[in-house]
DNA sequence: CACAAAATGTAGTAAAATTACAACCAAACC
DNA sequence: GGTTTGGTTGTAATTTTACTACATTTTGTG
């Protein structure tokens, strides 16, 4: 048996959810029977109209009886006629909008945009349903005991940490952050079995990164890893937040990965607000007024 | 008439257009009986769900009686209940139910896991609508022909800015970044009119970066802001790309709008690759090799 | 507190979908 | 050429599902 790497399987198993059923109607054609065939011509020719046909009137539109459009569901893979119904609406609805285009080398600014934004969106749809909200739940455990918490990532993942750094130091912890991988050996050296060191790293692979979880955990501290599950960086962690996103490899550049990054802090970051309760958010109210003296006035 | 923002005029037209039934729930929640409202809310937790009970199971759920979930249903202007279930597959079709739900104080790790994403989503869907590629377009041109290019954020657009160094350092173009607006302002000082300095903040408002923008125009260079339309930012710059987000305000961070910004930021280097053509990409393709001496190999 | 109006539920009915089974058809084999 | 076998289709009964009419409860008002 072929084994997928995860991040494959996961990635067509969301697509598979989603492959439009007419398309599949279409192609199946020839494993259809005779009687099968009618149906799926009936519906194919005005599949706006079958979605509101009862299995009887679908049947007599086919000239087949009702059993033999029932049996055509389920050749489907879909459980009944109901269940295919709610498949065709779907199909049709909105076109086929989280369709992961790529950008082609003839594409215009109109059409390269359309295409980021449809694959980045596609991605985090992926990376939703591949998010543990357990995981996320321990995540936030973790961050609302510590005394310290270290934010520290690499390359494309620097930004990430940079943003995790500056969401949680609005609370009120002493948040570290440093993208000179000297600096944050130096800090984290002195960490204790009261901090919390997050790590970011798409790939889990970045040696130095590797390293820092390990003098991390030699002085006892929470490691906790943003990176892909069965990583070596993953295997230094106490709590790993993966995440399974499909990277468009065209374009050598981390892209929707990052973001589905991102998305995690902000996650980590509700929960902490939630789990500190509503005393703490008058005091996030504070910070942002404070930011108002920086700004010019509104109007 | 009523004039609404901007933000929000984009934000109600866009949910307009997918005539979303999760939203017209959300919207109508007034109007709806207790029962009926017991309904809408179990509808809304899990509309995925929904769509594959019966009526039966679905009343149940909502601890009500069955008759009162085909009145529910009618109300929303559907024919009876699997009509209904027509309308919810199509706007589930899309993957994401695009409402802006907000978390709630007493929500789960699950919960506001889902909203952060679906209303991220849902954010990103009224930014792409919202951007205009002429203006991309014209952008890709600026930072072609740059022979510098600044980034510089603070704030939350600060780890933007941050990601748009990582992202242009690959390509062969001298790319400035700094945090610290001392800094911001002494590289600012000697630029030159064959320079673009791209400005990033969401609100526009921020004082020193408003002031960088002068200083920038003085020495001739090409100003760029992604930032919001008719803010003091926005007039200060050659190229302003706007991006209208609706923002979360309840948490009291940036969150959609620093996401849409990194998006703009993907958008940006695509194009630029693009416009380089293939034999660049081939150079890309080594700058990512070179990376690969700093990490664990696969397997 | 009584009354009307609205909301909700109960029970019966109609419709729709599914199942079991029988008839049919076509190809393979004796 | 008839018979058997596998698959395909339809008929009729069964079950599930949705809807309707009406009774009951709740809510608001004078």
């Amino acid at each position: 048996m072929l084994m997928l790497p995860l991040k494959e399987a996961k990635y067509n198993e969301a697509f598979k959810l989603r492959m439009n059923i007419i398309e599949k109607i279409a192609q199946h054609t020839e494993a259809f029977s005779k009687s099968e065939r009618k149906v799926a011509e009936v519906i194919l020719k005005n599949p706006q109209a079958a979605i509101h046909c009862s299995i009887a009137t679908l049947a007599k539109m086919s000239d087949v009886s009702e059993p033999t459009v029932n049996r055509f569901c389920r050749r489907l893979e879909t459980k009944g006629f109901p269940d295919f119904k709610l498949h065709l609406a779907q199909s049709l609805a909105s076109g086929t909008p989280f369709l992961n285009r790529h950008v082609g080398e003839n594409d215009g600014p109109e059409e390269y945009t359309n295409k980021i934004f449809e694959s980045t969106m596609a991605s985090l749809e992926v990376a939703r349903q591949s998010v543990d909200p357990n995981a996320i739940n321990r995540g936030v455990d973790l961050l609302t005991q510590a005394q310290n918490i270290y934010f520290f990532g690499l390359g494309a993942s620097a930004s990430v940490a940079h943003d995790a750094l500056n969401k949680f130091i609005r609370f009120n912890v002493p948040v570290v952050y440093f993208e000179d991988i000297l600096m944050q050996r130096m800090s984290c050296m002195n960490c204790s079995d009261k901090d919390v060191v997050v790590l970011i790293s798409s790939t889990g692979r970045t040696k130095s990164l590797v390293e820092i979880a390990q003098i991390a955990r030699a002085n006892d501290a929470t490691v906790m890893g943003l990176t892909s599950s069965g990583s070596p960086l993953a295997k230094e962690c106490s709590l790993v937040l993966s995440l399974d996103v499909p990277e468009d490899t065209d374009m050598y550049m981390p892209m929707a990965s990052r973001i589905a990054q991102l998305m995690v802090i902000d996650i980590l970051a509700t929960g902490f607000i939630l789990r500190r309760g509503n005393k703490f958010r008058e005091n996030l109210k504070r910070v942002k007024e404070t930011l108002r003296r920086s700004r010019y006035d509104k109007q």
